[in-house]
DNA sequence: GCCGTTTTCGGCCCGACTGTTTTCAGTCG
């Protein structure tokens, strides 16, 4: 058993906890052991081999023990105890907000309730009503919140969520008496999907500002409401939290309220080692303390006083960042302005919106240098895949423009190529030669069981013609998930056969997965962030891509389409040898 | 369940809000 899949069971065991109500902090043992398991830099069996276990920190004698039982026997009797003492359903009933372990707990051993449907019945009948610690208002809320959680998808796409999210920040910047006003949460860190909105506001008027707010043409419904803190339904379905502090506050909200919260959990740790006590209002010193009080404006004196470099909020996941702030280890992450072209651009000629013409004046607005073009192969007919009589022609389309000098921008001619089920290209390689490049992607047969995927793409990998691997794991995110491949056994492909590895920007697949780079790009993966443009529009997708390479750790020098057009071509060269 | 330059016991990040209570537990972020 890897290291993931003991770090999933540990997460496992401690939501289990939860469901009886454990101890909080039992609870968080697990989950933090799970965290130290996943950012394991050395390999789990040679420290298990070696007796080194328990000097990772979080993990102690007890966890040690079992995660020992788990690598090498595979199983763990006290994990299937605790499964079979509880019943997996009741995981459902967790995600209703208002519902916690305690009280999923009282509802299973008082009314025997499992599923959500059970739930709603009892809730129609008023039984929850009547129980101990709940009441009249719990009971209402619950019914409510079981229909919207039928009616609606619980998170949005980042790009979506960027979208509602900036005009109403916009508007809270002109309401009266706003000094400052902020986005935080898991918006302002960039993750692929968002599951509320986090506003934050620096006021001298906190009660007419939170008027302002609860009375905004957006709110569809309040959830809560006090001093400072705000919850609404939006009118979209989407969650969003409000909170107003003063002005010297808001760099202590702002980090706090951007989270994320084991991120959090580990700066307040930090804070208390060093004789403070770290809250969204202030750095505090602890009694007999040597820490004088700080007043500090921003997020970089913050991190300066618990001496780290300043973090950014992408890298804000608790996966080494503080470690590596405290070390000046931390990357010089990527930006926009660093990328010198793209490629994956469809056009008219497969399923693209936009003919070739378009696509190059709107790449050239971007102000890139060069552009590669690769429409859909013959076999993906739903996209209108080219056969090698359009191919050619659209290769020697692209070749003419460029002699032409009709715009400063360089076009590669380019293909992305359908890898068929055995992991036979959709082309003949005396074809591939021909072009600048090679897209190899999956479009079909997805449940073809892990062996056989990690097989077909590995397979591609290794042909020499192909330049790059497209969205590694065809997942659509919120609509379905990654097909089954063992993507370390393709990063190490990749790398050997100098591969690159696609950053597919488009908001629905970000993909390879940003949790996968960090450690793969340390091994020598090289990245593209491509944004797999079907009109001029999808072409600033690459922002979502950059927010997603930032939190893979990337830098410039990781990432294939920042080089300039002379490195490229010079590596497109050397790779088809 | 983990951890220790005040501790091998008694802490563990911290505060806001709600609902059910009558001073606080549970939930959330």
């Amino acid at each position: 058993m890897d290291k993931h899949e003991v770090a999933a069971i540990l997460d496992e065991i401690g939501v289990l906890l939860t469901l009886q109500g454990e101890n909080p902090f039992k609870i968080r043992a697990y989950h933090n052991a799970a965290r130290a398991i996943e950012a394991l830099e050395e390999d789990l069996s040679t420290l298990i081999r070696e007796e080194r276990l328990t000097d990772v920190p979080g993990i102690g004698e007890r966890i040690g023990e079992k995660v020992k039982t788990l690598v090498l026997k595979g199983k763990l009797p006290y994990y299937e105890k605790l499964k079979k003492e509880i019943p997996p359903t009741l995981l459902e009933l967790l995600k209703l907000p208002g519902l916690g372990g305690k009280k999923v707990q009282i509802l299973y051993k008082k009314l025997k309730i499992r599923t959500t449907k059970e739930l709603l019945n009892a809730c129609k009948q008023g039984k929850i009503a009547r129980l101990a610690g709940f009441g009249k208002k719990t009971q209402e809320s619950l019914l409510q919140e079981i229909a919207r959680m039928k009616n609606l998808g619980k998170r949005l796409l980042w790009w979506n969520a960027e979208e509602i999210a900036l005009p109403i920040l916009e508007a809270i910047r002109t309401f009266p008496h706003v000094q400052r006003a902020e986005i935080a949460g898991s918006l302002r860190r960039g993750l692929e999907t968002v599951g509320d909105l986090d506003f934050l506001i620096a006021t001298n008027h906190p009660a007419e500002v939170m008027l302002q707010c609860t009375k905004a043409p957006w709110v569809s419904k309040i959830l809560a409401s006090g001093e400072s803190k705000l919850s609404i339904r939006l009118k979209q379905g989407l969650q969003a939290d409000f909170r107003i502090v003063s002005e010297s506050q808001f760099a202590f909200a702002w980090l706090y309220f951007t989270g994320s919260k084991e991120h959090n959990i580990k700066m307040r740790t930090r804070a208390r080692q060093m004789g403070g006590s770290l809250s969204e209002y202030g750095f505090e010193p602890l009694q007999k303390s040597s820490i004088r009080k700080k007043l500090l404006r921003s997020e970089e004196e913050i991190f300066h006083v618990l001496q780290l470099d300043y973090i950014p909020p992408e890298l804000r996941e608790a996966t080494g960042e503080i470690e590596a702030a405290e070390k000046h280890h931390l990357p010089h992450l990527i930006e926009e302005k660093d990328l010198r072209g793209v490629f994956h651009c469809h056009t008219t000629e497969s399923d693209g919106h936009n003919t070739l013409e378009e696509m190059v004046a709107a790449a050239n607005a971007f102000g890139w240098e060069y552009m590669g073009i690769a429409d859909h192969s013959q076999s993906s007919f739903q996209a209108n895949g080219m056969n090698e009589q359009r191919l050619l022609a659209q290769m020697e389309r692209i070749r003419s423009w460029n002699r032409s000098k009709k715009s400063s921008i360089f076009l590669f001619a380019g293909l992305e190529c359908d890898i068929l089920t055995q992991g036979k290209l959709d082309f003949p390689n005396s074809i591939l030669k021909k072009l600048d490049f090679v897209i190899a992607s999956v479009h079909r047969s997805f449940h073809i069981g892990e062996k056989n995927m990690t097989h077909r793409i590995i397979k591609a990998i290794e042909n020499p013609y192909v330049t790059m691997l497209g969205h590694v794991t065809g997942r659509l995110l919120l609509r379905r998930d990654a097909y089954a491949v063992n993507l370390p056994k393709i990063i190490d492909a990749c790398i050997a056969n100098d591969t690159i590895m696609e950053l597919n920007a488009h908001p629905m697949r970000l993909d390879m997965d940003w949790r996968l780079w960090h450690h793969a790009k340390e091994k020598g993966l090289k990245c593209s962030i491509n944004p797999d443009a079907h009109n001029t529009y999808d072409l600033a997708y690459v922002r979502a891509g950059i927010n997603i390479a930032r939190k893979g750790w990337l830098e410039k020098s990781d990432v294939f389409n920042a080089l300039s057009l002379a490195e490229v071509q010079a590596f497109l060269r050397k790779k088809k040898g």
